[in-house]
Formats: structure tokens, sequence, C-alpha cells
DNA sequence: CTGGGGATGGTCT
DNA sequence: GACCATCCCCAGA
């Protein structure tokens, strides 16, 4: 069993603006208790999702459905939803009011190694949770996450490391989104194996 | 009522 | 790189 289980951040933390959370998500923990056990990563690559003008989100022009209801709510709330076979993972922001969210779409496994495998129907290495909806089915995150406070267990955020080197480039799988395609509103820890997909990005800082 | 369309992933060439 | 499994939602009729 694992000990010394960090602290979920406090509500504070999800209050500011998308793009800034987006980057400051990066290093952090992301952890999972199960009845199966326990499971965590660093997070290491995010995408930020600024509806209502942003055509490539969910509540682009104020969509306001079942779906996107969590959306406009208070910040630090999971919005998972199904895409295809799989569930995804978002962290609300923006604020009451204003539906934006960030996409965590991949993390560095560091507790659970086998339960996650076991998860990932036997898959191991950076397959085991490089894309957003691996590292969801490796985590046990599922639309019963939905709406979730992040400021506590199951589901939680907690400090993680510092990154040496933060990139930005185009998002993914987004391609039917007008000029949105064009945002370099993705941000990843440079040279990290297990961020998604290589791609040209630009580093932040280092 | 119906059908088009995904913020994907696995498998094959 | 291309194909498609799979499924629920919702826009439009």
């Amino acid at each position: 069993m694992e000990q010394n289980i960090p602290q979920p951040l406090p509500g504070l933390f999800y209050e500011r603006p998308t793009l800034e959370l987006a980057g400051e998500l990066l290093g952090c923990l992301l952890i999972k208790q199960s009845s199966e056990g326990l499971a965590a990563g660093y997070i290491v690559e995010t995408e930020a999702y600024i509806g209502p003008g942003d055509k490539a989100a969910h509540s682009y022009n104020n969509r306001r459905t079942k779906r996107t209801e969590i959306m406009y709510h208070q910040s630090g709330l999971a919005y998972t939803y199904v895409m295809h076979t799989h569930c995804l993972f978002n962290v609300v922001s923006g604020g009451k009011g204003h539906p934006e969210a960030v996409l965590v779409r991949a993390i560095e496994p560091i507790i659970g190694l086998d339960l996650m495998s076991s998860r990932r129907l036997g898959h191991i290495g950076v397959n085991l949770t490089n894309g957003p909806g691996k590292l969801t089915k490796a985590m046990g995150i599922s639309m019963e996450d939905y709406g979730h406070d992040l400021q506590s267990p199951p589901l939680f955020i907690a400090r993680g490391r510092t990154p040496d080197s933060i990139s930005a480039g185009k998002r993914i799988g987004i391609e039917n989104s007008g000029e949105a395609r064009e945002y370099p509103w993705r941000f990843w820890i440079t040279g990290n194996p297990f961020v998604s997909r290589h791609q040209k990005g630009e580093e932040l800082r280092k």
C-alpha cells in the first residue's frame, strides 16, 4: 500500500485563465482511488478549450446540453464525456458561467502500474497512458466521475513536479474546426516520452 | 424519427 | 497512413 499520498490542490488553484491553467497542470499528479487500488501519474500533456468563441470546444457558441452542462459550473470539477468507445477527462475552468475546460491528453504513470496494465488489457510502457482515451482506461476514470470535485477523493489532482521545459503547439484531432485548429492551445512537457503525439511546437520556458 | 458525426484507438498495409 | 468499430447525442425534418 502506498503511503504519503499527496493532498489535493485547493479550489483556488483552478481560479486562473484557462490557458495558464493548462500549462500549470503539467507536472501535477492525477490520482484515482478505487476498490481495485490506487493509480496515479504526472500530467504531461493538456489542451485548452475556450468556449464560446472556440469552434473546437463543445461549448462553442454557448452550446449548452446535458453533456456540456458541467462546463458552466465552477472551475475544478471533472468533465468526462464519451468519444466513440472511450471516455475523455477534462478539468472545468473559466469560472461559473464561462464554459471552458482543459483536456488531459497524457500522463506519466507513477503508482499502480500493474493495475493500469491490467485495465489496459496487457499494454505496457508508454502505451499505458499516452493518449486521452488510454489514460482514462488505465486510471479507471469513467462517466461516474462526471462533475466530481477534484479537491477530494476518489479522483483528485495534487502538486507534483515542476517541469524543466514546456512546449506549445496546435491541438490534436480537431481538423474540422476552421481556424480554431491553428490555435497553439496544446501544452506538453518537452521531450516527455508519454506525450501522445510528436508534432511541431514552440518551447515556452525552461 | 432518423442520420450524421465525433477532443480515439487498435490493427493492418 | 488508412480503415472502421461503436454508440449516444442532438439537430433537423
